[in-house]
DNA sequence: TGGGATTTGTTCGTATGTATT
DNA sequence: GAATACATACGAACAAATCCC
């Protein structure tokens, strides 16, 4: 839920809110893999010092989302093919270990839930718009966050953005990651109480997801306008009286 | 391999000294579940200036190795039950992907290697000395490393150092993390291409450190030791005289 | 190749918030 | 409960490295 711009956020919250910005920013594409990330460039357009961007990119660094050499600074981070199998290998472990742990265990209300999100995918995917990708990666997540490990959700969800993020690179630009058809499958055998089968499902449907991925190419665009609607959605405001470079 | 302390280290290299040195110092328990850091003394005792302290408790933090509270600082995390549950659920799952990628894979040199490192960790368990929890440890990051896939090895690495603080809060004082027999079985099952006889020994293996730390927590008799993870992740103080909540 | 402009690395001061007496 | 002491959050400024012409 977005906040105002002009009610402060609490100490420790803005490196947050940064972080947040641009790693929406580089998920959704708008901050496409290989784009230079100046500190000073971020921090005057979300309000903060370069402090608080350093934070965020350091924290994004870990995540594999940004890439950060030394006294040269950050970029949307370019995987590589090698690290793009890594990441799925990965990926097939921890969802294969999240079927095993929902099978046969998710509520009505849950199940329910899922339904909405699929439905939600069906639209946006319809529509053609860029979140797709997210919604797509969101359902993996919600499946995450009802596992109740904490920690696995936090690793699928890295995960899925690093993955996201790979797609961009390798995939088709704008294709979404999932198809619908697999995640309502998935659901369905999570729902039968049948683990072995939702798991082999899952297997499938990322292997699937990891074959898509073909060929693309990115071009750049000014910082400042592609962060634009990512700064309103996180509470930051721009610093004013400052433009676009001359 | 230790540098020498006059010999100036590269740009960005000295946060991850700092970094480094706080993180070995929480898995072998020099530093305790718990325990303050404070950014001045630890800037001051390794000669660094507090920003790069907040950036290695930052990384520690993401890890969850260290707990960070806004305008209250960090602490040695403490991880609750339900943490170390966690913890334990996605290491089973991380390194029975860790069995089928490496099950008949390894090459004679890291079998040769695996078997020195056991043998280590046989030395150091036997002089009771605080480096066999250290050393248990790296025989499962030894093993991801010869994975190749540097995802899965960062994701073993971080876990692995979790489920250290976990048995340094609830299992025996200073015990070592694995045994070694169950070790040498696993590497046998390798070598042997079985796949599935591996993962179940790593699984059996997993399980058995976990319970071995909830068993040895409840024998451990002091009840103020026992309670004191519970206390603090409910927000209780064990001295008198706190407010329960604003 | 060289030098100025730009960007990053780091320190440290100040303001703010928290614990303590 | 207010005053004090202390630690943290953040930013400005300086130093060093890199980029670019």
């Amino acid at each position: 839920m977005p906040r105002h711009a002009d009610a402060p956020l609490p100490a420790g919250a803005r490196a947050q809110a940064v972080y947040r910005a641009l790693r929406g920013a580089i998920i959704e594409q708008a901050l496409r893999a290989g784009t230079k990330l100046p500190e000073d460039a971020i921090g005057e357009r979300f309000g903060v010092s370069r402090t608080l961007v350093r934070e965020a990119l350091t924290r994004l660094a870990i995540e594999g989302l940004v890439e950060i050499v030394p006294n040269r600074g950050a970029t949307v981070a370019l995987p590589t093919l090698e690290e793009a199998r890594d990441a799925f290998e990965v990926r097939r472990g921890l969802e294969r270990l999240m079927m095993e742990l929902l099978a046969g265990r998710l509520s009505p209300e849950q199940c329910a839930n899922l339904r909405d999100h699929i439905a939600l995918e069906d639209e946006a995917r319809a529509r053609g718009g860029p979140e797709s990708i997210r919604l797509a990666g969101e359902f993996h997540l919600l499946l995450a966050q009802m596992t109740g490990n904490a920690l696995l959700e936090r690793y699928i969800d890295e995960v899925s953005s690093r993955c996201a993020l790979i797609l961009s690179v390798y995939g088709r630009p704008h294709s979404p990651e999932c198809a619908i058809s697999e995640h309502s499958q998935i659901l369905a055998a999570l729902e039968n109480d049948d683990a072995d089968r939702a798991a082999a499902l899952m297997d499938a449907h990322l292997q699937a997801v990891a074959e898509r991925a073909v060929l693309a190419s990115a071009q750049a665009a000014d910082i400042h306008t592609l962060l634009a609607p990512f700064a309103a959605s996180e509470g930051l405001a721009p610093a004013p009286g400052r433009k676009p470079r001359p």
